[in-house]
DNA sequence: TATTGTTATACTCTATAACTATA
DNA sequence: TATAGTTATAGAGTATAACAATA
């Protein structure tokens, strides 16, 4: 048998249970620091609405249900970001009750600079790696992706 | 040339730059979509300071200090745990102007049962992964607690 | 006089209820 | 009458400033 088995066998169930559980809290304790370290100058509230705004413009009732929170919230929300000039309010020509909230090329910076941020902090931490721990990141980071997208 | 190599190269920086930024964000997905579905009765600042408190007891200075809130926050946080059963406060023998605040049974309890609440959300998805994609993760939980902790 | 913790007050983000404008 | 969004009001959690008790 070589050290590196080419086939495997499915966990048993105690073992996926103490496997999820390791994961589950290193990938809250890396979320948690990189939340810490980057001393955003975007609300966490705010940023979570502006990442909804760079795919596609939306109304305040899309976002609200998106991000789960109350339509006043959202209001209020889209009222601060357009007060920093983050995003512009404007009504829809064939339904005047609506609102389309659109994202700023401001915005667009301000995002690019908050995850440049963020992943500076995770890059120092992996590029203080050996080589054979940065490969098994590497394959486990599209497995992590795939989980968290499930 | 094998297809898994038996000795790595050190990744280039912009390799370690676009790991890390898929590391991150897998991870910080991961972290919300967990405190989403967990649907705690602990509010997370609470639960933070129990967590503390698991260890030993500790002053409300102390408390606030570790958490980087403000003395009155930490006031109102202890006194809301004292509310609701899952902190004691007792007054320092050795310097009356101090308050030894301690978890009580039923917190440990609480956070016993939020914890499992949050890996079985975790353990329902890896159990869903091939026996391969278990095993990368299983290399990769050890990797990724050793960065969240450094 | 310095330190520990609390109370007083204000600001932000959240919510529900009531209201306005439009369909 | 129903829907989209806003305003009114209240409830948490946070902060700074002022205070009480103790060292």
């Amino acid at each position: 048998m070589s050290e590196q088995t080419p086939s495997y066998a499915a966990l048993r169930p105690s073992a996926v249970s103490s496997l999820a559980g390791e994961l589950r809290l290193a990938c809250m304790r890396i979320s948690r620091r990189v939340r810490y370290e980057s001393t955003d100058s975007i609300a966490p509230h705010q940023f979570s609405v502006m990442c909804r705004l760079e795919e596609s413009p939306r109304t305040p009732g899309e976002l609200a249900e998106i991000e789960r929170v109350s339509a006043p919230s959202m209001t209020r929300t889209v009222a601060g970001l357009a007060e920093r000039g983050w995003v512009e309010r404007a009504q829809d020509p064939t339904d005047r009750r609506q609102v389309i909230v659109t994202l700023t090329d401001e915005a667009r910076q301000a995002l690019k600079d908050t995850r440049r941020k963020r992943d500076a902090w995770m890059a120092v931490r992996v590029g203080h790696l050996d080589p054979e721990e940065q490969a098994v990141l590497q394959r486990a980071a599209a497995i992590l992706t795939k989980v968290a997208n499930e």
